[in-house]
DNA sequence: GCAAAAGTGTTAGAAGTACACCCATGA
DNA sequence: TCATGGGTGTACTTCTAACACTTTTGC
């Protein structure tokens, strides 16, 4: 049996990771369902209408699955777009009546957007490869469909919200094993703040959770860094 | 011309004032449209479906003025609440099919809650009087109608989190002019930690936008306490 | 040996915390 | 004169900020 589709509300996934240097943005072609064709050529996050019969931390879960393949992603609401003219791009319009094989025009669509912190690793080629979906750098974003940019600066501005209000969530950017430059880097970037590194590293080492493992660096050409991991346990 | 309303979408307001104790949400009778009976006795939030025409923000507005005369009242969104049995009242659903004027059955409603501070002064009777509407002590809430307990809950943790990253909103709890002990006990009720009332003196003292007044309290029995105002240029 | 990034310590000032007594007022 | 809440100072600790040189590694 198929399910109803809720023609007035989406959710949108935000989902950011630290390249080294940055932010990224994970964002996923505008295809049309039922073909495989680039017949429009757009980026947009990954998104879509709920199901009637569907919570809305549900229908991320669903949408972010099916979009990009992702399961088990944290991910948490962040802010509702539902400005009158977030859909005024005809060509959007027509897209989404396209994609969810509407008969009916849609009217307006109100959508929550969710947002989830989390490293960039080697899944990479099969996003890209079975769901033609990417990560930019935030500096380097395109025009997206609908309002996805406003609701990318949105986030963009949350994590400094989340961070601030629980720094341990900064370390669901890195990967598992990071070097101090790499949390300088990334705290730098979420802060928006440069800080000396010096009181960084000392900071770093009053904090339990922040944990040195004996592995180095190898292959680098100057003197090899150490690893450190985070222990949430002690956090 | 009559403005179409959208059944899927709506926005509910919690509205948060200071009693020198506690926080105090303001709450409206459960009232059907067109009549003035009281046929039935539940309390909820000031919300209602949104217009079709209509942005987010000032759907809050708008409601906000026709269920509470209040206009002007600076509001922001702080939650999606889209459970799918939300709903799962009967006679909540039957209220909102009246009320509205409804002839289809309705679904399944998301509302975009709002949240605002503000202080609790004498319109207390004109709201109670002309709208049926009154302010509450967070602790004293009796059942509210759909899942509006929830959604002050969830809204009360959200004071928290405005008020740590901007400490100036707490003056917006507060009348206009106000004694070190309301600020210290304002202060204490928003974020849940009791501090030492020297240190937070001198820490008051040290802040440019506190400024002290030559007025004193009048006509109580013991030391009259400094009046203090908050001057938002100097935040 | 040189280029490149890693790693480390001290000091001064600011901010936070703990703590107890006298003051002004009306009844 | 007493009951009630208002108002203040000091010492200690912790956090923050400023600042420059030596170490390791690969080429």
């Amino acid at each position: 049996m198929e399910r109803l589709v809720n023609p007035y509300v989406s959710v949108d996934c935000v989902l950011l990771g630290f390249d080294g240097t940055q932010l990224n943005v994970l964002i996923v072609r505008q295809k049309e369902s039922g073909n495989d064709d680039n017949s429009t050529n757009n980026y947009k996050l990954p998104g879509s209408l709920i199901y009637m019969d569907e919570n809305l931390d549900e229908a991320a879960q669903r949408v972010l699955k099916q979009l990009t393949g992702l399961v088990q992603i944290r991910m948490e609401q962040f802010h509702a777009f539902g400005n009158v003219k977030r859909l005024a791009n005809p060509s959007d319009m027509i897209w989404l009546e396209r994609f969810h094989h509407l008969e009916h025009h849609l009217e307006r669509i109100v959508t929550i957007a969710y947002l989830s912190l989390l490293r960039i690793d080697r899944k990479r080629e099969k996003l890209q490869k079975e769901y033609d979906a990417q990560w930019i750098p935030i500096s380097e974003i395109p025009q997206l469909a609908f309002d996805h940019n406003e609701i990318v600066d949105t986030a963009v501005k949350t994590v400094e919200r989340i961070t601030s209000s629980n720094p341990a969530r900064i370390f669901d950017l890195l990967p598992r094993k990071f070097t101090a430059a790499q949390l300088h880097a990334v705290y730098q970037s979420v802060t928006g703040k440069s800080v000396d590194f010096r009181n960084f590293h000392k900071k770093m080492q009053s904090m339990p959770y922040v944990v040195q493992l004996d592995e180095k660096e190898q292959g680098v050409n100057h003197r090899a860094a150490h690893y450190f991991k985070f222990d949430r346990k002690k956090a």
